[in-house]
Order: structure tokens, then C-alpha cells, then sequence
DNA sequence: ACATTGAGCTTACACATGTAAGCCGAAATT
DNA sequence: AATTTCGGCTTACATGTGTAAGCTCAATGT
């Protein structure tokens, strides 16, 4: 039941896996990755690659998923490390650039793939980008108290210039990604001040536009 | 010195870049883009293109720039509109709306790139949207009497949530994108009342992120 | 009137890609 | 012990790519 053979398998999948993230660089996009490439880094007979993915895109989809997970799970970690006192404005954007800058490769594909080509891909980030806001829209609600549909556009707004400015960051130096953080901080401070003064006015406000649902693969 | 050859060599230029944006589409991104098929539409030899372009990049950056002008001139024509009364929020936001799905393509193009594999890209995008941003942030110095400082901050938190709406509502109909137009108006407000509240303050604010001056083909 | 220029052409090459067909051999199942 | 399963391999092919070399011939400059 050890499953030697199904152990193997995982394995050369992982190895396709890392082997796609390993060539994502500044210079290459997933979509400008070659099958062969991938499978020859992964140490493996180009054919071979379909005993594990029916394509190149299936992998892409894997990749959004498992990145997407990684930064949410980041974030909701530090979340937590909040409740013991300071600011989860910045924490929270102290933990996304650190992610920005060090997995650049995984929130580049994220950027990418979100205006990119394949509808299946953009509706996969666009789902990733939606956990993301859901999570802070409940944390707007469950902590601030504010009322759900303030939150929603708070937290959509917030999210939007986050991720902008996470774009930017790719191409800065320490110091200037330093600065572009403070900036961005003073800008999310805003819309949470902004969106106070809408308390009066809720029921000028629009429903929020929500995405098509669609299944999802991850926790 | 009417230039028949001259006249000539300009049109199949203008061909080769309405050939290219014409294969552009929510499919098919410039990257994915032939010099062969670009050509072809064109109606010339593959080698022909080489009597125009030094290479697709060369292209591409026309086709940034010349995008860019387009949705700037928008802009600012609609801005002038405004001094006879009228939202500029409003009427900026749909004008920008026209724009992104009316002229999908170049605004797919604009987004791709300047999150693309290509430095060169990525700066001329970044360039077009620094535009954006000083002629909003001129605009709310001169018309609003905000400092420069808070100003730019504002401008540039606006235009990072209106692009990413406009990137959103390429994927929507008519009626959702709409009710997207609505709620990015609303973000907009939050935006600037919350900017408002940041007046005493000002000696707190970090100082802006400047991006890398280059050469600018535009007006 | 003659020489030059240059946009466009044809031909040709080397190369990388995705993937179909089918064999091999070890693990899994019976 | 016999059979089936299946991850990985090799070989092969058709197709599309960028671009080098070099010709043609009408518009231009002298």
C-alpha cells in the first residue's frame, strides 16, 4: 500500500512543477515556455509530459493554484501574528512584498496570466484575487465592524491598489520597493478613511459585481 | 517633393501596425504575435517587415505608444468638457470605459506589457501610465488646490484602481460593466475623501516613487 | 540622361516546436 | 505465477518560425 509506483510518479509531477517554476523569470512568461524545455529540465522524455498533464496549460492552472494558496496562506498567517498589537495595514503589506520579492517568479505569473490569454487562466487568478478580498472583507466585518457592503468596496479597492503596486515593486531595488510600501500604506490608509465617511450614505452604494463561480482546487 | 515613394512607404507601415493590432484580440496577445502573419496581412514579403521595423519589439512599442495617445487624448478632451459642469469622476470613468471596451486590444496591450517579459515594454507602459497620473495630479493641484504632495499620492491610487477595473471589465457584458463603473465611481470618492483627511498631516507622507526617465515618443 | 537608392520580392536554411505510434519493463493485481 | 497496468522511452513527422543573400525596378537626385 506504500504505493512505490504512485510515490514516483508524485515525484516526476513535482519535478515538472519546479522545473516550470525554475525557467519563470523576469525575461520568460509561462506562456512563452515550451513543453520540451520544461520536460528536459524535469529530466524527462518530451512525451512523457502528457502521462502527467494533458498540456502545458493544465500545468499553468496548477501553478496559479498552488501560488495563489501560498500568498493567501502567508497572509493569513500574519494576520493572526496581529492580534498581538500593531498595524495590519502594514504587517499585511510587509508580507506581501516579501512575498513579491522573493517569489517574483509565482506573482508574476499570477499578473500575468490575470490579463492574459486564456480565459480558463484569467478566470483561475481573478478566483485567487477574489479569496483575497473575501478574507479581508470579513476581517473589515468581523473586527472594524463595518457594515458588509462598505467592506466589499473597501476591501476590492485595497486589493487593487496592493496588487498594482506589488507590479511595480517587481522592477524596484530594495530601497525603492521600501519607499513604494510606505507610499502605498498612506495610499490603503486613505481608502479606509474614505470609506468611513460612506457610513451615512450606504444606501447610494452599488451591489458589488461578483465573478462567475467556478470550481476550485484549493483550501 | 510630394514624396510618392515616401507616401507609399508610410502606408504599408500603417499597414503592418493595423495588421498587428487587427490580429490582437482577447486570444492572441503580441507576444503570440508572427512576424510572418503580420506580413502576410500586410500584404508583403516576410522580409519586407524588416524595411519598416528593426523587429516585432520595435512594433510593439509603436503600438504602446500610439495606444497610449489615444486613451491620453481621450482623457484630456473629456476633461475640458467638464469646466461647463459635471462630474470629472464620472465622466473621466466613462470615457475610460469607452475606451477599454471599445478599444479592447490596445488596452489588453497596454496591461500585458507592462507586466511582460520585456524591460523595454514594461518602461513604455510605465511611462504612458506616469502621464496619467501627472496630468490627474496637475489637474487636482490646479483645480482642487490640493498639495503636490497629496495630490500625486491621490492620482495615483485613482489610476491604480481605475486600470485594474478596466482590466476586469474586459471580461464583463454591458450591464456588469456598468455596475463595475459604478462601484470603481464609488472607490474613486473614497479615494479622494480619504486624500482630504490627510491635510494635516503632510509632513508624515513618504515622497513618491519616481520611475527611471527615459526617451518619449509622444506628445 | 544617367546613376543611385531603397521598398519589395524570391529562395533558402537551420531550428524548435507539439505530438502521434508504439515498445519496454517494473510494479500492481488477480 | 500469470496477467494487466502504466510511467517512461525512442523514433518520426509535419509545421511554423526568424532571417540571411541577393535580385528587380520604379522613384529620386544630379
Amino acid at each position: 500500500m506504500a504505493g512505490v509506483r504512485a510515490r514516483q510518479k508524485e515525484k516526476t509531477r513535482r519535478a515538472l512543477i519546479d522545473a516550470a517554476l525554475n525557467q519563470l523569470s523576469a525575461e520568460i512568461s509561462f506562456s512563452s515556455l515550451s513543453l520540451r524545455e520544461v520536460a528536459r529540465e524535469a529530466q524527462i522524455a518530451p512525451t512523457s509530459f502528457y502521462r502527467h498533464f494533458q498540456n502545458m496549460e493544465e500545468l499553468g492552472l496548477t501553478l496559479v493554484d498552488e501560488g495563489g494558496l501560498a500568498l493567501r496562506q502567508l497572509l493569513r498567517q500574519s494576520r493572526q501574528r496581529i492580534d498581538s498589537g500593531g498595524s495590519i495595514i502594514r504587517v499585511s503589506l510587509e508580507t506581501f512584498m516579501y512575498f513579491v520579492t522573493n517569489h517574483g517568479s509565482v506573482f508574476r505569473l499570477l499578473l500575468q496570466e490575470r490579463s492574459g490569454t486564456s480565459r480558463e487562466f484569467r478566470d483561475a487568478v481573478a478566483r485567487e484575487i477574489d479569496h483575497f478580498k473575501s478574507e479581508l472583507a470579513d476581517y473589515l466585518v468581523a473586527e472594524r465592524e463595518l457594515p458588509r457592503l462598505i467592506a466589499e468596496l473597501q476591501a476590492d479597492a485595497v486589493v487593487r491598489v496592493v496588487f498594482s503596486a506589488g507590479a511595480d515593486a517587481l522592477d524596484l531595488d530594495a530601497t525603492q520597493c521600501n519607499l513604494l510600501m510606505e507610499q502605498t500604506i498612506v495610499q490603503v490608509r486613505m481608502i479606509v478613511r474614505g470609506a468611513a465617511t460612506f457610513m451615512d450614505d450606504i444606501q447610494t452604494l452599488p451591489a458589488s459585481v461578483h465573478i462567475p463561480a467556478k470550481p476550485d482546487h484549493s483550501s
